[in-house]
DNA sequence: AATTAATATGCAAACGTTTGCATAAAATTT
DNA sequence: AAATTTTATGCAAACGTTTGCATATTAATT
């Protein structure tokens, strides 16, 4: 029974060639004649022979495949980039294995010594929640894997970035609200120990601060992850304030949805007596009525440009350790809900 | 300099041991003296040695990676089986490679041929809409790598698949919206030409049968593919009914949320006047007001499903060929949709 | 004390490809 | 015709593990 696949050897031995032959037709090395590359291929084809690539990786310790980590595949800024870096890397003949954090560092750190064991070419990462130290990925540093972070990217620590201008794009969100003639906008912010809910705030005052306009305290609210829910809390304090504001700018389109529905529940129109703006551009800001004015952060081309990056970094033949920072455009989508 | 990662020999070499001693200590075989395992698991800490796996899975022919073929990662639907597949196979020290397909025949075909050359010892699947042959998957099957389909499965191909009821949770939907007095139910479905859609719409059917109500013609309408726009259209035509429906029974949770949209505008109380329920459970469902009655899909669960049965399959000694069809639990979340 | 059994370790081949170097044959130059 | 270059192919080692079998040592049984 043809219990195993066919090998080199077994067609050198059809064809009464050496291996080392073969291979090199089916390679199209030049010092092959023609001639024998016809006849290899041919038999190739009717033996049904494919190259078994993980004896050549094996060999050429070359294993055409780069990791992801992130902290969730479900969620839809994260699909969004895999699916990004999956279609880049697809072109480029390299394969792509994913891994969950699932906000774990146990885990996340456990994932890098797979990784490197399995011989991925290199890694890229959005970091979990928990991560603040980063010994596990210097390992990988040290074994000359490269490495590209990407969103949630590690602060102190010299690598490889790809990352969107979060201050400036809240800044031009929150400018956006100024011009349609908010007086007063608030803003719903993430946790301030994440570097990018940080700089959403700062431009956000930036904004501010450009127009002359003061920051007022009780506008301003922290969330702990951004949800439905919590947005929804700040919402309905917003709403319970004396002199209510005419404008938010929220740090995610969660947020600003759940504060649509508290204001519409209470009679307050959208966007005529409060403009909103959000950030991210979900699936969902384009079905909510009205539909939501938000930052398009890019989530495909994060995804892509991390894949080149990386497979760059992979390829390149000179080692003179340098890293990239990438800042990705974003553009502000002008829909209803600020639109007046 | 430390050019190259340590190796098995490089370890027996410090220790005076054989590489066969090393590799056996470190897998905790029996026959090697407690305090051999000792000295190596030291040893290999002390100098970070870590197994080659490309090596070993040269070696035993064994690869530990599974591939998962969908059209597109970052469908929502797709997104949560993958994180399904990644959780179990992770939980069983296999990895996950992911191809996307991009609903192309021709790209499915080339993905089935990298799977097989880097020897994936399992491949999960959900067909793409180009899909209707499956030469490419027989050839995986002669070699003896186990497939599993979810979703969108090979019709008139033998094969393991992942599925829910889609008759028997359409029928269940539909009987929900009688059960809370409906007495004329609308259906918006997918093609026809996909099984599953059929089969919601077979569902439904048989639910007004039961109860003997009357199949209306025009409160049945098929789009193309159930897209948010569609749903819109749909709604409309429905409005513009003389006597309207006082139900609707959708295939999926966008034509229910723009449904829901295009009656509230028009001053049509959901649910008092049409109640509704959707298919899916999409993030949105549960977002929309009135929140959204729809059918759990489980799709994070049929993607643990699939792992297992694959992995069961790829772990299984006897080579009995055989398949199995799973179906997997659906459940009605009833919402406010639907409620009276 | 001699035999047997149990325990611990080593030897060497194998997995399928790739690659530097050698060699043989043909073509070109002297 | 001899020497040189070019072209085409083969040889054999190497990559790092794993594994069946052999062997050496120690312990247990007669």
């Amino acid at each position: 029974m043809n219990k195993k696949r066919t090998t080199l050897k077994d067609l050198a031995k059809e064809l009464g060639l050496a291996a080392s032959t073969i291979s090199r037709a089916l390679d199209d090395h030049t010092g092959i004649s023609q001639e024998t590359k016809e006849k290899v291929l041919k038999k190739a084809e009717e033996l049904g022979f494919t190259r078994n690539s993980i004896a050549s990786s094996f060999r050429k310790s070359k294993t055409l495949t780069i990791g992801v980590i992130v902290p969730r595949i479900d969620i839809h800024f994260h699909s969004l980039v895999i699916s990004g870096i999956e279609e880049y890397a697809y072109k480029s003949g390299y394969n792509v294995t994913i891994f969950q954090s699932r906000d774990s560092i146990k885990r996340e750190s456990k994932i890098t010594k797979i990784l490197q064991n399995k011989m991925s070419e290199g890694v890229i990462i959005c970091l979990g929640t928990e991560t603040t130290s980063y010994e596990h990925f210097e390992k990988l540093n040290r074994m000359k894997i490269p490495l590209v972070f990407y969103d949630r990217v590690p602060t102190g620590f010299e690598a490889n970035k790809i990352i969107i201008n979060d201050y400036e794009s809240a800044f031009k969100a929150t400018e956006h609200l100024i011009e349609v003639g908010c007086k007063r906008i608030a803003h719903i912010g993430g946790s301030q120990s994440t570097g990018i809910f940080k700089a959403r705030f700062e431009g956000y005052k930036a904004a501010l601060v450009k127009h002359k306009f003061p920051m007022e305290k009780n506008l301003v609210h922290f969330t702990k992850d951004l949800s439905y829910e919590e947005g929804a809390l700040v919402a309905k304090k917003l709403l319970a304030l004396k002199s209510r504001p005419d404008g938010i700018f929220c740090s995610n389109d969660y947020t600003a949805v759940s504060a649509i529905q508290v204001f519409q529940k209470n009679m307050v129109k959208i966007p005529q007596e409060i403009a909103i703006v959000g950030f991210s551009n979900y699936p969902i800001s384009k079905i909510i009525e009205p539909h939501l004015t938000t930052v398009n952060d890019r989530a495909f081309e994060m995804g892509m440009a991390a894949a080149r990056l990386l497979i760059r970094q992979i390829e390149e033949e000179e080692d003179i350790i340098q890293t990239e920072i990438i800042t990705i455009k974003t553009e502000l989508l002008i829909r209803e809900s600020s639109t007046r």
